[in-house]
DNA sequence: GTCCATGCAAACCTTTTGCACTATA
DNA sequence: TATAGTGCAAAAGGTTTGCATGGAC
């Protein structure tokens, strides 16, 4: 969660984000940035578009889309895309900007965590590959603690046999 | 690349795996599978089409999506989405069954390598968060050696204030 | 002969774009 | 007042689906 003085000084910066590119700060630029700076989770465009809406503000949907094109290229909020078929959206305010996330096959909840290993893979492609690291996706897959305790099992439909020994 | 042994092998796994589930071993599923496999790299559907039209098969796009969709099942192939708008697919014949990519954000090449330290990461969020993990993807976006080599230089489009500071 | 697959086109879903109108600076 | 943004609807692009036909078993 932001604190409500992080979310504001998040607007002041998108703010002056868009001011020094020579771009208006309107009321809808401001109204959708408090949306994702105000939200814990990661956000997809329906969710913000549902919130706008139960708060009585009337945003087109390219408007949405167009803000957060502004929002990931000012790097205050990134871009995620866990395979649903759709983006999800989170601020970068947290204590921790860098972070991974596991996803719950089951019950489909992102929990985040951060990994000083893959400083050392980075490392490890730029020394092996000549490969300069920009930026990093990790997801992870499975069952999350409550799903494992309630006993989930996954069902593998692969072949029986593992291709590993094909 | 494959070799033609695996190759032809492959398809009689796959052969195998739709007869396991009472499913019609049809020429359409013989050939897309034959193009999949004999690839070396990741795949696009509209590269898979173009290959069979080139070979003079007329086969539908929804034949192709269905029949990606049974090699993903069979885990014979994998599906990546590189943030391209659209998937890829990649046989799992190689050596190196399990590698993660490193995607130059320049020329667009996918460069593959392997990482011992991701099944530390994997241990530590097993034990860290009760996380059980089934897959993973990790991929490292940057610039490739010869891109880097050739002095080609990222924009950097982000807040001037980096928003860890905030 | 019974299913299921195929191919085509239409539908679908998210995202992008064109355009007349409005608001910012 | 010039410039850029907004909202709507239409378009775009990848993927899925419905349906009549054809092929696998």
């Amino acid at each position: 969660m932001t604190t409500e003085r992080d979310r504001s000084a998040a607007i002041r910066l998108f703010g002056r984000y868009l001011r020094d590119l020579g771009l208006p700060v309107t009321q809808q630029r401001e109204v959708v940035a408090d949306v994702v700076f105000g939200a814990a989770g990661h956000l997809s465009v329906d969710d913000i578009a549902d919130t706008l809406r139960g708060c009585g503000e009337r945003i087109g949907k390219a408007t949405i889309y167009r803000t957060l094109d502004l929002l990931v290229r000012s790097r205050l909020v990134a871009e995620h895309d866990f395979g649903e078929g759709f983006k999800r959206y989170e601020h970068r305010l947290s204590n921790h900007p860098i972070h991974e996330h596991l996803i719950c096959l089951e019950c489909g909840k992102v929990v985040e965590f951060e990994s000083n290993e893959l400083y050392r893979v980075e490392n490890n492609v730029r020394r092996e590959y000549g490969f300069v690291p920009v930026r990093r996706r990790l997801e992870i897959y499975g069952l999350c603690k409550e799903c494992h305790e309630a006993g989930v099992e996954l069902p593998l439909e692969g072949l029986t046999c593992p291709i590993e020994t094909v």
